[in-house]
Order: structure tokens, then C-alpha cells, then sequence
DNA sequence: TACATGATGCCCT
DNA sequence: GGGCATCATGTAG
């Protein structure tokens, strides 16, 4: 009965929560998979979704632009450690970046969420980004761009950082609904200044809410 | 203890 | 299309 409670738990947002055998791989793998999935938040009173729809890999070894590129620190310790785990950074000031750790711990890398499609919670979503879903002729400011995306979840290092994305229980999980992505495009990473030449970005071809320049 | 830097977004042209 | 705000983190001294 266990087993099928925690089923039941597991497809409560709609879909499936992603196990943690999906994250323990090869992080371009992971990216690859990761869009057309839902990113799930449980606030008390609001489900906020979203579907993936742009990620960017970090390989950790061999690439210069990955945090743990430098070896293990206290910030970065959750890339490091096993996968399915979310790795919160707060960068120039002003925005969070959320990703997820990838790879058996012991091995660095890990999947930077850089934008998404507002499912449910659009409102609360418009709240957090402190503008009025009424005013807005478009959805795009409010999910597309990793701060912007982290800022409509909620997501904060204090409160985010190491939590267990595979935890169905938890209040920030990532699900399959069962969505099939139309067509995956690979481009370079943008918005770092080192192994910008890598194509470890990911989107979902032709989706409004990828950010940056359209590509392909 | 000080300093340089960055996986960005906004606002202005 | 380009400049700027803003601060935690890491490294050097």
C-alpha cells in the first residue's frame, strides 16, 4: 500500500515526478529530456506549472563556464553532490538562477532552467514579478529568462537551494505529463563569456517563450 | 579585509 | 542594440 500511496502522490500535479535515475546522467542527455516537462510549485494556496521549454547544460569537467568548473566550494557544494537536486545561485545582484544537479554524487554538472510556458498559476506567477496580469498583451516577461523564471517561482538560494526536486512531497518537483516535444533545436549558450562555443543550449523549436535570439 | 567578477533583466535609444 | 544596476562568492594579500 505504500508503493501505491506514493504512486498516488507521485501523479497528484497532473503527471509523474521525475525519479532521480533521470538526472543521473550525462547532463546533455538530461537537458535534452528535461523540455516539455512541467516544473511544479506548491504554494499554500496556488499551483504554480510550467513547461520547460529552454535549458542550458553544464558539464563541470572540461567546461570553463560551469561553476564547479574550479573545483568544489561551499556555494556550489550541490552540484557536486547526487543528482536531482536543485542548485540555486543568486548572480549580479539582482536574480536567482535555477538548476538541477546531474551525475552520481562525487561528479559535478548540472541543467540550467532558462525558460518557460506558464501552465496554471499565472496570476500568482504575475504577483511574484510584480506586475498585473491584466496589464500584460503578452506572457512572455513573465517566465522567459532564468531570473525571470526563478522570480515567478519563487525561488530563492535561502529557500531552494539543496531542496530534492525528485521528492513528490516536496513543494518544487519536476513532472511528465506526457507531453510530447514537437522538435528539439540545439544552439551555443548565451549570456556567459566563456565556451560560449559549446551547443549545450536547448529549446523547443518554434515556442514563444524561449528567450534570447531565435535561433534555427 | 579588499577587490574583481558574473549562467541577467530593465530601460533607454 | 547597448549601457547600467547591484551583491554574494571566491581569491589574493
Amino acid at each position: 500500500m505504500a508503493a501505491a500511496g506514493a504512486r498516488t502522490r507521485a501523479k497528484s500535479a497532473a503527471g509523474v515526478t521525475l525519479p532521480r535515475e533521470f538526472y543521473d546522467r550525462d547532463p546533455r542527455r538530461v537537458s535534452r529530456e528535461l523540455l516539455g516537462k512541467v516544473l511544479v510549485r506548491r504554494e499554500a494556496k496556488a499551483l504554480l506549472a510550467a513547461r520547460i521549454v529552454e535549458v542550458e547544460a553544464y558539464l563541470g569537467k572540461n567546461d570553463p563556464a560551469a561553476h564547479s568548473f574550479a573545483g568544489r566550494t561551499a556555494r556550489n557544494a550541490v552540484l557536486f553532490g547526487p543528482p536531482g537536486f536543485a542548485y540555486v545561485y543568486f548572480i549580479y545582484g539582482n536574480h536567482y538562477c535555477l538548476n538541477v544537479s546531474c551525475l552520481p554524487d562525487g561528479v559535478a554538472g548540472g541543467v540550467l532552467f532558462r525558460a518557460a510556458e506558464p501552465l496554471f498559476g499565472l496570476a500568482e506567477m504575475a504577483r511574484a514579478r510584480g506586475v498585473f496580469l491584466n496589464g500584460l498583451h503578452d506572457l512572455r516577461p513573465l517566465t522567459s529568462g532564468p531570473g525571470r523564471l526563478a522570480e515567478a517561482f519563487g525561488i530563492t538560494r535561502e529557500r531552494d537551494n539543496g531542496k530534492d526536486l525528485t521528492d513528490p512531497d516536496s513543494d518544487l518537483s519536476i513532472v511528465d505529463d506526457g507531453y510530447k516535444v514537437p522538435r528539439v533545436l540545439t544552439t551555443m549558450r548565451i549570456g556567459i563569456t566563456k565556451a560560449v562555443e559549446l551547443p549545450l543550449r536547448y529549446v523547443i523549436a518554434g515556442n514563444r517563450f524561449v528567450s534570447g535570439p531565435r535561433a534555427g
